[in-house]
DNA sequence: ATCATTGTACTAAGCGCTTAATACAATAGT
DNA sequence: ACTATTGTATTAAGCGCTTAGTACAATGAT
């Protein structure tokens, strides 16, 4: 299983963001363990030496802990894991608006994009409605 | 005036991106002229040859047309500028929903972040309002 | 015809990312 | 004590992006 990297972006940092995803969505709990550099960089199909960087970088960010000789561990404080969760989800609302804006999308267009995109995607229906103020 | 360009991802490929929202967004008209290689590259900041490689692309997707000695123009074609505008909405909207369930995170959240944000952004107020179904 | 402006092409150099190969350091397990 | 596993460091090479510098081609303007 070799992960889904492009070319477009240095690959330690897409598996850096990779990672600190799985971690804050629980994917990997808070104080278990991570897999060995070598073997999570065979499993991305990446060399030790690029696994190595993106796990510097995690550990530089506060989400996980090194112990030599016994690896890697996600971090235990949960509370670090929930700010980082809560940051990128910010990160992620903002930037979005703020391309649909540059698109040129009035509010009211960003909502209909967004209520047709879920009806197709899931199962489950959103209903958004535009209290029309001003503009 | 230099261009807030980071250097996590190639310059050309940025400005390629920056240029495509100006012209789908009507901030550089249909037909409209663009500046030459080397002032755009002056104003942007960059060496010529890479505003050079943004052009290029740029003419690739059919957004631009070349003269020699006349210089660029935005394509008069404005089907294709339409067309463009909602693929880049439609990959925004997606990507944004798709990162946000990587997250973790319920529809209902999502709309949640998305009031919040709107709310602080601009005096618009968007009501949100979530049928639940199912999940 | 001449000139300036435009797009385009080419080479060389530097830099960061990535890979490859190797080696060393620390420690849990035996 | 020994061994395997872990993290870490180092060097060399290749590749793509970027810059710098230069040159050429096409054409509108004069």
């Amino acid at each position: 299983m070799s992960w889904k990297l492009d070319s477009d972006r240095p690959i330690y940092t897409q598996i850096v963001e990779r990672l600190q995803i799985q971690i804050v969505a629980g994917e990997f709990a808070p104080g278990s363990r991570l897999k060995s550099v070598r073997d999570m960089a065979m499993e991305a199909g990446v060399n030790p030496n690029t696994m190595q960087r993106a796990f510097t970088e995690l550990e530089r960010l506060g989400l996980v802990t090194t112990n030599r000789s016994t690896g890697r561990q996600v971090t235990e404080e949960t509370e670090m894991i929930q700010k980082t969760r809560n940051e990128l989800a910010q990160t992620q609302v903002r930037d979005f608006l703020s391309r649909m804006g540059e698109l040129g999308f009035e509010k009211k267009e960003v909502v209909s994009l967004l209520n047709a995109e879920s009806k197709n995607a899931e199962s489950k229906t959103i209903e958004i409605k535009e209290e029309t103020e001003n503009d």
